[in-house]
DNA sequence: TTGAAAGCGCTAACAT
DNA sequence: ATGTTAGCGCTTTCAA
């Protein structure tokens, strides 16, 4: 049997007889022979596959993040992907789940604090865009300079009513972008209107809804300028306040965060935080890489990038 | 080891002495104790994990896809995700990786005909979009239908010169679209004037680089409308037909298939065929779960819808 | 009620 | 150069 394990992988080196090794390969390819590649892994030690927990498969940060690990770890490893039937934020359920797949390493995408809270670290992990202070190897996102770079963009431009549409506030990332924004706003002697988004789940309707529901509330308050805790939320408000016969930016200015690629091309195209969801997966790839040749851990800090658009413009003269 | 397997299983019916039964359960937790899911499924014989090979995961096409197929699946299978690295299309290479993971099942997506030509079944297999004479479960997405949709609709309108971005035009989907679409117009005395998109990749700039090179020839044969292969080629060309100058409709229509959720925002908002992407998913999923208990291979069909929007107009009078 | 032993598909060390 | 054996982490007989 030793004789067909080497062919299969062509590790003999000249040790198989030629004759052997040519009935070998046409036993092979007759029965059509697939190595069971976890089988493998079992006795090597080595498992072939590293596991990924997204909230979200539908949102195509999600895609261009996994594009990237993808990208990195190349044929090494194969990808085995978590993500919680309801779309959207995940419990230690399925991270569980996910250890127990036989894997080499594990990256978690933005997972809620509490899942975080009942982490424990079985493989080499890679922790995107949370925080803990375990010993686990981490990509911060600068969700608060992403925060103040959005903040300064809108005071600079006379905005000093802003409303808010958040989502999932007890999400560390979620609140970090309301509070860097709002703390620049307020620096500005202007003020900050929260209305929480109640889903869980993200999608256009989700940010049409709120819109309504909130309009009135950023109304009264004097609301010129509004940001959206993530761009597919964004679109839902510009398209139900267009509807609603305002412009955008000249009644209203729009922005939020992420920079999927659509936000180029929505109409007027939206002001937005670029999250660098592509350089994010490099990353995570890398360090768990890293961590799983090395058996070492580190953080390392990705920073977002200010895309002006023609949704924001210059407050109005007059309230 | 057995009385392990069993309190970890929860299928001690009773048989394990409860002393025994709590060290164990200390043991577990406090070892933090994750069971091997491959070992036990090498045992069992019933691997845990189908696998999905896609050609993209950028696409959010692929992303409304696997929502389907993950909310079918829920917590019986878990996901080997196997996309090539050059974004786009993959060969019988990536396809044989995944036959090597331990799996119940396979789902291939869109598989370019070539690869499904050296394609031999090892395992349930149910095939997404494309055709084989094998006995292997299908989900056939009627694109012929689509193109027909598209065509009656653009003929409706009154346009007979009619612009086509092709996209791989050796694979059946798409070849499929362009001569479903060209009879129609062709049977109302129009003609199709095919420009095939030169790359495998598929994204915006794509559309535009495409619209720039095939413009000069489109409009000297008349064109008033262009029809993408994708959504993602039709925003490149309304963004670039609309910074040359032209209004959509007025001047030009464009329309697509696929309507992934943004081509309801783009604007002017898409006219395009949707393909179903998440009901696919969802009938992919059930036709393998199917396959895998009662070992019959299926087929079954999805007709797409079109979505008629703003992007598709009236010919105008004159030329 | 519990433990010992065989075996799932493979690889690596060893014996022939 | 080739065959035999042990063992990866688990489950399932079967014996104690």
């Amino acid at each position: 049997m030793s004789a067909v394990s080497l062919v299969v992988r062509n590790r003999d080196g000249g040790r198989i007889n030629g004759d052997l090794k040519a009935r070998i390969q046409k036993a092979v390819s007759d029965l059509d022979y697939r190595p069971n590649s976890f089988a493998r892994s079992l006795v090597s030690q080595l498992p072939s596959s590293i596991s990924v927990v997204v909230p979200s498969i539908r949102n195509p940060f999600f895609g261009e993040m996994l594009e990237g690990i993808l990208q990195v770890i190349g044929t090494r490893f194969t990808i085995q992907l978590h993500v919680p039937s309801e779309d959207m934020d995940y419990g230690i359920d399925i991270v569980r789940a996910a250890q127990e797949d036989n894997i080499a390493g594990l990256i978690l995408a933005t997972p809620p604090q509490t899942t975080l809270d009942s982490f424990r670290q079985t493989c080499p992990t890679v922790i995107l865009d949370a925080y803990t202070a375990m010993d686990v190897s981490r990509i911060e996102l600068n969700v608060v300079l992403a925060g103040h770079q959005l903040g300064r963009h809108l005071v600079e431009l006379g905005h000093r009513s802003v409303g808010y549409l958040d989502f999932l506030p007890d999400k560390a990332t979620f609140s970090c972008r309301r509070e860097a924004l709002g703390a620049v706003v307020r620096q500005a002697g202007g003020a900050l209107h929260n209305a929480p988004a109640p889903a869980e789940y993200l999608d256009i309707e989700q940010g049409e809804a709120a819109f309504s529901r909130s309009w009135p509330l950023w109304e009264a308050a004097g609301v010129t300028a509004i940001v959206a805790a993530d761009d597919i939320l964004a679109y839902g408000i510009m398209k139900r306040a267009q509807e609603m016969g305002m412009t955008i930016p000249d009644r209203l200015s729009v922005a939020s965060f992420n920079d999927i690629p659509f936000s180029a091309l929505v109409s007027p195209a939206l002001t937005t935080v670029d999250l660098r969801a592509h350089e994010l997966g490099l990353q995570a790839a890398r360090v768990l890489l890293d961590a799983i040749a090395r058996e070492v851990s580190s953080v390392c800090t990705v920073d977002p990038e200010l895309r002006v658009r023609r949704s924001t413009g210059s407050r109005r003269a007059g309230p």
